[in-house]
DNA sequence: ATTTACTCTATCGTTTCAATAGACTAAATC
DNA sequence: GATTTAGTCTATTGAAACGATAGAGTAAAT
């Protein structure tokens, strides 16, 4: 389970993603539109500003901004930031591997072949996909749903 | 990440599942076998006994067996015993749904949609998975280990 | 100079993690 | 039926993470 930082973050970044472009966002109107606990956000804005995924501006007309355009900035690497390895072990994290201590044969252990699959699953899905194919996904989305709506 | 005893867990099944049919296997074997903490294990498979994976004998000649054969037991119904739903969001969970209560339209949150293909791929994988599965693709590494050593 | 808005450090209560400890109880065996 | 063997149950513990909340401070426009 992703923890609520890693969640809110994600939709911050996909806020700042939408309005990417148009200048820098308001920590308040992040909050307000994705319903985020505002000074938490602050928080979680200010992690994502020193791991280099956003800008930010103080005083007027300032805010946050994404350090790069939406497509080039993919969620597994988000995820990593914040959460850590995507693998279910350390053993077979590409990322961060650290031995298992009690592990005896860690080429023939089960366990690990099996993690080792749901790691190379999810971290197919998390690092093909960027911000920009997450909009335009959601969009996709929702015009089939209005399509959906017409058709009946 | 799996915890420590989710880790254990699996380990300490899967040399229960190799050694079905062939009596109960002692906590002490299991922790030295596998070199897991003894103490820390007698809770954990306490806690599988109490879920109905495991069934245990007192006394000499006792010790603890699995309840069914080990083709019958998925990795995914045990790993949701301990670590809760296998999903990375409550709202994207198909045996412990939850709203997100920030959310405005979960019918078209990028973020949801993305983090249940990852759920179902996970899914996929381990619930297709049963320990007697997990031992075959081990024993088959081991032979192909073994193979690829003596055509050197 | 003043307002706006981000920055940084600290704190806090709760829960989870990973064990460790000890007393207890059931079941064989002699 | 005493004794050993071995699982059962409750409690505790120390450290860390979670999910915020608070307050003082600083940079940048106007």
């Amino acid at each position: 389970m992703l923890s609520h930082k890693s969640k809110y973050a994600l939709k911050a970044l996909l806020a700042l993603s939408e309005e990417y472009g148009n200048g820098p966002l308001l920590i308040a109107e992040i909050a307000a539109r994705e319903r985020i606990p505002k000074r938490f956000l602050e928080l979680i804005l200010l992690e994502l500003k020193n791991q280099g995924v956003l800008r930010s501006r103080k005083g007027k007309g300032g805010g946050y901004v994404l350090n790069k355009p939406p497509d080039l900035l993919s969620v597994g690497h988000v995820l990593r930031m914040l959460e850590g390895p995507l693998a279910p072990l350390p053993c077979v994290s590409k990322t961060a591997y650290e031995k298992c201590v009690e592990c005896h044969d860690e080429r023939t252990c089960g366990i690990r072949l099996l993690m080792k699959e749901v790691r190379d699953a999810t971290a197919a899905i998390l690092d093909s996909t960027t911000f920009a194919d997450v909009i335009n996904r959601s969009r996709a989305n929702r015009r089939g749903e209005r399509a959906l709506t017409y058709s009946i």
